[in-house]
Order: C-alpha cells, then sequence, then structure tokens
DNA sequence: GTCTATAGAACGATAGAC
DNA sequence: GTCTATCGTTCTATAGAC
C-alpha cells in the first residue's frame, strides 16, 4: 500500500513541527496554482503567519519545494527497489502500474507537482535531482530496448494519472474503487494480463 | 486529419501580422516555463522588442493566453461536433479519441497549456470559458449515466496525451508512428474495438 | 519561532513621443 | 508599430528586535 515515508538522500532536513505545517498549506496551493502563481505571501497568510517566519524554515521558495517533494523522491525509489526485485517484464510492468497508482493516490499534490508544473521541472534540474523518475522508467522500459510503443504508453500512463487525481468530477469516487480503476486501466494500456504472482 | 483553423466565438480577434510571431514566440516560452513562469519581458527579449510593444497587440497577458488558445478552443468545437455526428457509443468515442490524438500533435504547446498550466485553468474560469472541454467530456461520456470508469479513462487519456507530446525521449519517433501508436492505446484503454466505419 | 521594517529587483501596465 | 520612461504593485529575501 506504499505506507513508509523516507527522509530520502536529497538533502533536505525537517526540523520542527511548524515545517509539517507549511508543507501542508504549501503543498495545497502549489496544486491549486502552481508553484510559480503562489507566492511566499500568500502561503504566509494563509498559516496566519508573517512572511518572514517563512525564511525560518526554509531559505528559500525552492528549498520549499525540493522539502516538500523529499518524500516523494523516497517513495518513487521505494517503488523502484520492489520492481527491480521481480523477474519478467510483465511482472516489472505490474509492479510499476501498482506502485505508481499507489503512489498517485498517497500523495496526489507532490506527485502533481513532480510531474506537471513546469517550474517544478526547472527547480529539479537546477539541483540536478530529477532522476528518481527517470531511473525508474528506465528500470520498467531499457531505451536500449528501443521498445517505443510501451515507452509511449507508460508516459501516458504516468502522465495520465494527474488528471483523475485532481479532478473534481471524481471527488466522489471512493478510493479503493479508484484504485481499482486505474490499475486495471494501467494494465489493459500496457497489455498486463493478471497480477502475475499476488499484489 | 483536423486541418480546420476556426478563429472560434470567444471574442478575442486578430489584427496584424507581428501577432503570429508574438503568438509563436510567447507559446513556446508558455510551453517551458509556465504562463505565470514567463514574464512580458522574457517575451519582448525573446523576439527582440521592447516591453511596450506587446500592449499594442494585447491589452493585458490574459487577453494574449485568451487570444494563444482561441484556435483550440475552435478546433474542439470542430472535434465536438464529428463526435456528435457519430452515432452508437463505440463510434462516438473513437471519434473522440483520434480526434484529440490530432489535436494533441497538431497544437501540442496549446493543448498542453489548456489542459496541465493551472494559470490557465484560472484565466479559463475567470472569463467562463472553460466550457469547450468539460462540453466534449460530456458528449462522450454523459456525467448522468453515472459509468465512472469510463469517464476516469477518458480523463487519463486526454491528460496522458500530454507528456508523450513534450517528452524530449519522444522527439526522434515520427509523426505518424506516434499517431497510431497513441490511437491504439486510446482504444486499448477505451476498450474499442476497431475504426467502427472509416478513418 | 515569530515579529516589523525594508532593501532591491521584477512584475504588469500606462503615457506620450516618434 | 515600436520606443523610452515611469508608475504602482508585488515579489523574494534580509536585518534585527522580542
Amino acid at each position: 500500500m506504499t505506507g513508509e515515508i523516507v527522509t530520502a538522500g536529497t538533502g533536505v532536513r525537517p526540523r520542527g513541527a511548524g515545517r509539517a505545517q507549511l508543507h501542508d498549506v504549501a503543498l495545497r496551493l502549489f496544486a491549486v496554482h502552481g508553484v510559480e502563481g503562489t507566492s511566499l505571501q500568500a502561503i504566509a497568510d494563509e498559516m496566519g503567519v508573517s512572511k518572514a517566519a517563512f525564511y525560518y524554515h526554509y531559505k528559500s521558495k525552492d528549498d520549499l519545494v525540493l522539502g516538500i517533494l523529499a518524500p516523494l523522491t523516497g517513495q518513487l525509489g521505494a517503488v523502484m527497489e520492489r520492481t527491480r526485485a521481480r523477474r519478467g517484464r510483465q511482472a516489472r510492468l505490474d509492479e510499476f502500474i501498482v506502485g505508481l497508482v499507489d503512489l498517485a493516490l498517497d500523495s496526489h499534490d507532490q506527485f502533481a507537482m513532480m510531474l506537471g508544473d513546469p517550474a517544478v521541472a526547472r527547480i529539479l534540474h537546477a539541483h540536478a535531482l530529477s532522476q528518481g523518475w527517470a531511473d525508474l522508467l528506465e528500470l520498467v522500459c531499457p531505451a536500449s530496448e528501443g521498445d517505443r510503443s510501451t515507452r509511449i504508453a507508460l508516459l501516458l500512463f504516468a502522465t495520465g494519472l494527474l488528471c483523475p487525481i485532481r479532478d473534481p468530477d471524481l471527488a466522489d469516487v471512493d478510493r479503493e474503487t479508484l484504485r481499482e480503476t486505474l490499475i486495471d486501466a494501467g494494465r489493459r494500456l500496457l497489455r498486463v494480463r493478471r497480477p502475475p504472482t499476488a499484489e
């Protein structure tokens, strides 16, 4: 079920308890308005503190984004571990699908940030940290094999997970149903027959 | 093949020829950095003119975004017309898939803006103009029928089209191959058997 | 851990000359 | 159709008191 919160090896360290609230508030605003569309002022206002208080927790806005995304990077690594442990192409694809869906459902906003926000792409790139996702892709569908159509389907699926997650139309669908539907969609898309071993 | 450029009924009017270059430059920058991440200064610099020159063409940045998106709105309407003309659920789904893929390939950057950029969502909403996409969705999968799993797959597919389009890994895939692969993926995802009549 | 105050830059937008 | 110059605002970020 992808429960582990990994603090990850990105060099971003938590400090106190107020930071958790900062993450929550910032993440929610980032998800709605995007990173560039959210000012530190807006975050501070929403928290009911002054803007300067922010700088106790992080030294810059970019740092905040990295701090928010750090757990996701760790979780992505965990999915990669589990995928690597599987043998056979079908088993690996299935592990990838299930892992990614759980990640998208557990950490929707972070997931949407990472894959959807151009500002985040810039920040990750600037810190040479965009690797996690690229590595996972490479593991499950090596570029050397040149299987373009699988790679396209993979990218389509991962990106497609952005929408069902944040769409207001789907707010009333319960989590387990959504999860099964998305996993089903992934298997259909990637021609994975059934859960190869168990779940 | 979705050739028609419809100026659309959005109330945004072209003026001269310099506007075409403005659209090109702005669109390219918007696609990379997002709307909020692209300043009018950056656009002006890229065009080799002053920032003030921009205001001859549009009265605001929001207006520029609407102007850039107007043709897409028209094309979306055309897809809707063609979809409406089809009879039967399978035929409509197929028309939707093919139409959307062509739109995504023809107008990748506009497509990515509309579906991916939170700033654009805000602008469209502020002008009560987000309808085109919602209407198309409603036509092909009415909310009243309550077929959640099809709706989820539909959203996943549309959003998923964002990525194969802009991913640098896929730059060497020729357009026709990409088109066929994406259409195939859509049919698999939405369980559409074959091209119901012709193409 | 939070505050006030402010520096300094960048932003969107306007005025008016050419 | 483009320019220079500038207005008013907002932004990130810092300094220093509590």
